[in-house]
RNA sequence: GGUCUGGUAGUUCAGUUGGUUAGAAUGCCUGCCUGUCACGCAGGAGGUCGCGGGUUCGAGUCCCGUCCAGACCGCCA
């Protein structure tokens, strides 16, 4: 290392360097003063060292000025790598310490208002109130290499398969359709706006058409919607397209780019191809379009052999279903009322629980006792469908069938989560195919696109597209890690007309169509390939391989949940007159929001 | 837009039924300490109990409003 500075990094020194003389810089970290001798943790990006200052070896007066540091205070110091007389083994460099013979403070530091430490005492608001000093911390320095190592990853592997990295605009404009946009007043045309994108969606489309075959951007992206632990107002996403591929090609290109991740990354080799589950088959048995499959118990649709047995609560709902709680057959009255008091809050919605033991002496539940109709033989069948044993508890919800797989399916995730089912080393990623291409809006009556409106329907579809729209599926996909979707895709539409009938299921009036999207509609006429492609959520994606739920501590510096950076306090009034230089006009203010 | 939880020392928190001088740990300051590494020991300083109003003889504690933070619902093609 070529610096006035230091030779060496802190952390990088070991026993190997005994002897040597150093120039190190960095922070001071902790000072212990044991009178006789100090010693200063000294640290930098790279780790922590032992600084000594003694009687001895230290010239005079600098165990003196030595005492008189704080912590933070920035050091260059100079002096000898030697074997220390009482080893550390919890740290790399515990081996060694240096033995100082001149210092410099390049500055001071006020006390910082939390300790930088592992585990600091700083909470959640004053750590991003003071950010550059929480970055100093190991756990989210680490999270930042974790993530720059793996955007490294992704654009070599990328680039070695042929991908190009392209960008593409901030300043776009604004579509009225799905998440809110982020808009930006033109100074130089007055009443006019940008919109900040959602995603490059048209864009790599596009330059599918200009013949760039094979594209990818690690790219930012924005939603002005509210937020959560896993969502931010702006993320960036792996974002991906391809020429001339169908969806097997996407899904086994990018299969690989996971695997690869995980091989160079966490050191997991998966051998297997990724497992594909159908959207429907999502639902049936996991009760999400996002299963964690890391363990089983899956959802068990019982209504057939609960219905036509006189029980209205059965007989009048669309479906019956359950899951198996292994050995749940010990849990208590009280477990089991708080369960089903868990269901019942408005998070998980559902209206009631019941819930049938198999003890093995026999069967009890929360029916069998009031309701004549089931008697020891109705339940066998049920344990049969279940395929529940004995000690096994089942838990079953009614309702309408896809609201009450969904409430189960949370169930199974609490159920997971509280029996620790989901080990936190595994990786298990998932395909979720054959999505519907539209969803329909129960109060509306519309059709919405479930993925975006330039998905492709799936060929054998096509013909239902006048028909019987809510029955075509989609040539889309999911990538689910964990239970969490960490990339979506789909093929996309490339003719002009396919594209056109698409729209107006959508509710698009043809001239409304022309006016968003008529650039790429005029695109697809001049030659556009057949293409296809897929985004990854880069933050979600660094979490989850850090087995984390949260995405802040994946970015430097992230928003609160109110969308504000309190430490570059944003967002902020800004002066009147840059207000009127773009001949807008703020009618309601939010005043207090300042203090 | 809504629901819930929280806001007390620099920091993380405790604070009983409303009752005398609001505590602990850590950090900070001073002194001591011949091998520490979460150093130890002794002492010290440090508080507008988020803000505003109300009830009360009396409010950190109860009520109303408000701001901030967090979790969630709605929202996120």
């Amino acid at each position: 290392m070529n610096s006035i500075y230091r030779t060496q990094y802190c952390g990088t020194l070991t026993k190997k360097h005994i002897g040597e003389k150093v120039v190190l810089s960095g922070w001071v970290s902790k000072i212990r003063d044991k009178g006789f001798l100090l010693w200063i943790d000294l640290r930098d990006r790279e780790g922590i060292v032992q600084l000594v200052f003694d009687g001895k070896h230290t010239p005079q007066g600098l165990l003196e000025r030595a005492r008189n540091l704080q912590r933070e205070f920035v050091i260059q110091i100079e002096g000898t790598v030697v074997e220390r007389e009482a080893k550390n083994p919890k740290i790399s460099t515990g081996d060694i310490e240096i033995v100082v013979t001149a210092m410099t403070i390049l500055n001071e530091s006020k006390t910082p208002p939390f300790t930088i430490e592992e585990n600091t005492d700083g909470g959640e608001e004053l750590r991003m109130q003071y950010r550059y000093l929480d970055i100093r911390r190991v756990p989210i320095k680490e999270n930042l290499l974790f993530r720059h190592k793996l955007t490294m990853e992704v654009r070599k592997f990328l680039s070695d398969v042929g991908f190009i990295e392209v960008e593409t605009p901030y300043l776009i404009k604004s579509t009225p359709e799905g998440a809110e946009d982020f808009i930006v007043p033109s100074r130089v045309d007055k009443g006019m706006f940008y919109a900040l994108p959602q995603s490059p969606q048209t864009f790599k489309q596009l330059l599918m058409v200009g013949g760039m075959d094979k594209y990818f951007q690690i790219v930012k992206c924005f939603r002005d919607e509210d937020f959560r632990a896993d969502r931010q107002p702006e993320f960036t996403q792996i974002d991906c397209e391809m020429s001339f591929v169908n969806q097997e090609e996407v899904l086994s290109q990018f299969e690989a780019l996971l695997k690869h991740l995980l091989k160079t990354l966490k050191g997991i080799e998966i051998v297997d191809a990724i497992p594909r589950i159908s959207y429907a088959d999502a639902m049936d048995n996991y009760g999400s379009d996002k299963p964690d499959i890391r363990f089983d118990m899956q959802l068990k649709d019982i209504t057939d052999i609960a219905q036509g047995r006189g029980f209205n609560l059965f007989d009048t709902q669309e479906y019956v279903g359950g899951i198996v709680i292994p050995n749940g057959a010990e849990y208590s009255r009280k477990q089991i009322d708080e369960l089903i008091d868990w269901v019942k809050r408005p998070q998980v919605g559902a209206k009631g629980m019941i819930w049938v033991k198999f003890t093995g002496k026999g069967v009890t539940s929360s029916i069998n006792k009031y309701f004549e109709p089931f008697e020891e033989k109705d339940f066998s069948i049920w344990r049969e469908k279940t395929g529940a044993k004995d000690g096994d508890l089942v838990l079953i919800l009614v309702g309408p069938k896809e609201q009450t797989q969904t409430q189960l399916g949370v169930l199974r995730m609490e159920m997971g989560r509280r029996l620790v089912l989901r080990n936190p080393e595994e990786f298990a990623p998932l395909w979720v195919v054959d999505f519907p291409l539209f969803s329909k809006d129960e109060e509306t009556n519309h059709f919405h696109a479930m993925h975006h409106p330039f998905t492709a329907p799936k060929e054998e579809d096509m013909s239902l597209l006048k028909s019987a729209p809510e029955k075509v599926k989609a040539s889309a996909y999911d990538l689910v890690l964990n239970g969490h979707e960490i990339g979506g895709g789909s093929i996309r539409i490339h003719r002009k007309k396919l594209q056109q009938e698409v729209f107006k299921l959508l509710g698009f009036t043809p001239e409304e169509a022309q006016s968003q999207f008529g650039f790429l509609m005029d695109a697809f006429q001049y030659g556009a390939p057949p293409h296809g492609g897929i985004a990854l959520g880069l933050d979600r994606l660094v979490a989850l391989l850090c087995g984390k739920e949260s995405i802040r501590d994946f970015i430097a510096f992230p928003k609160n949940n109110s969308g504000r950076d309190t430490m570059i306090k944003a967002p902020s009034f800004v002066e009147e007159s840059q207000i009127k230089k773009r001949g807008l006009v703020i009618t309601e203010i939010n005043d207090e929001a300042e203090e």
